[in-house]
DNA sequence: ACAAAAAATGCTGCATACAGAATACAAAAG
DNA sequence: CTTTTGTATTCTGTATGCAGCATTTTTTGT
């Protein structure tokens, strides 16, 4: 059962000196990882008052933290009714797709001009250790692996705005991947984009980078359509 | 003076029986709008207990607001001192514009296939207002209409994720446009830009509309960041 | 028996109250 | 005169209480 204590505790682990975390911060992670991983379904009603009990905290911050989660597009606020976490048609996750590629399109351009040597070699750390989670079919680590790794990509291209707003689209479509699970062959196929993503971040190739970013995410939607 | 009447008026005017939009939405409108004005200026502390007063409304509906805020960007949430309105350096302009100039390429290329012409004609009646604002030199009203034709051009785009993440950029930037006053030359050449756009709409030249606003959005910066 | 109206219940929205942290100020020591 | 420490005040963070709206259940009339 989810409680308080494990609630204050602070993320990272350390003794630091005091909790500088807000309840209703750390309430907004801890929300939007259950709507992600499936806790809380899509149309799920947040009932404030069960939903606070459950967690062991009041009202008040959790109301605070469900408008922060609403101006991030997870829940939907209805005027006298509550919020209910936000269900995504398909055309939701194709459209979102659709800006998800044109950003690390961008992002691709920018890293290979921005990047340098070092934050290269970092991603490719990172790929290896994801061809690692993939040779041993580690989905999970594997997933988050992936995930770092596009991240990381955003990173380079050092634009705040753009970090801001891809990791947002990726919150949005995280709870879809999540539940997608795409057959070997799909997963190959994915492998093999993001070893020329690298390939081409190597080699600082602009055009090369973009192209198969755009790729990789045009064919996300393959992938994950099936699901839906 | 700002008071609870007026923010408790319902936005469009009519006299409803009941108020059916909840304050902390309210307010979220009205500061945003106070931010984007310069009322409340980039760095200000966002005093609970002193703007609620101010404002005619308790701090709980207020509290909610600047949490919803928060997520979209326009206020920065420091653990145990409040919340201030955030600076946005002129790199985070540039990068924004970058992004948003990305945005519209994109949209550019998708409403040249989705758009009706019925949709076209409404963007040119549009276009056609900002040029006798702009005839008239009403800055304001041609300033307006002007966000508004973009906005349109990507809502033909059909692309609800692209909406959203548009218009948010298109808040952000809207405090730093608001006071960038750029000389009649420059001003001269956007409303030239702005011709080309919809001509290359109308003629649905998704290629040349698509280099059009990003040439757009380019030239923005220029016209920008001398106020910064 | 069915439909419509009325009452009752539960939940949201807002305000207020209280506790703890941060800052400002003042006094004392070097 | 400067610095440091103790204290007071102010503001944030959280809990709780109350009023109004929605929905469901019950009751009443046909």
């Amino acid at each position: 059962m989810d409680e308080i204590s494990s609630l204050q505790r602070r993320a990272d682990g350390t003794a630091g000196p005091i909790r500088r975390t807000a309840l209703h911060d750390t309430l907004v992670n801890h929300l939007r990882d259950m709507i992600i991983e499936g806790d809380l379904e899509p149309g799920t009603r947040l009932h404030e008052g069960q939903l606070g009990e459950q967690l062991g905290v009041s009202r008040t911050p959790l109301r605070e933290a469900i408008k922060y989660l609403a101006s991030e597009g997870l829940v939907e606020l209805v005027p006298s009714r509550g919020a209910v976490v936000k269900r995504f048609s398909p055309k939701d996750v194709h459209d979102m797709l659709t800006v998800l590629r044109t950003l690390e399109e961008l992002a691709g351009r920018l890293a290979c001009d921005t990047a340098s040597d070092a934050e290269i070699a970092q991603v490719r750390a990172l790929h290896d250790e994801m061809i690692d989670r993939y040779k041993a079919a580690d989905r999970l680590q594997y997933y988050k692996l992936n995930q770092d790794i596009h991240t990381a990509i955003v990173r380079l291209a050092q634009n705040s705005s753009l970090v801001d707003i891809h990791a947002m689209l990726q919150t949005r479509l995280k709870r879809i991947r999540f539940i997608g699970h795409e057959g070997p062959e799909k997963w190959a196929a994915a492998v093999r984009e993001h070893e020329e993503m690298i390939a081409a971040l190597e080699a600082r190739d602009k055009a090369g980078l973009s192209e198969v970013l755009g790729r990789h995410l045009f064919n996300a939607w393959d992938r994950v359509k099936a699901s839906l």
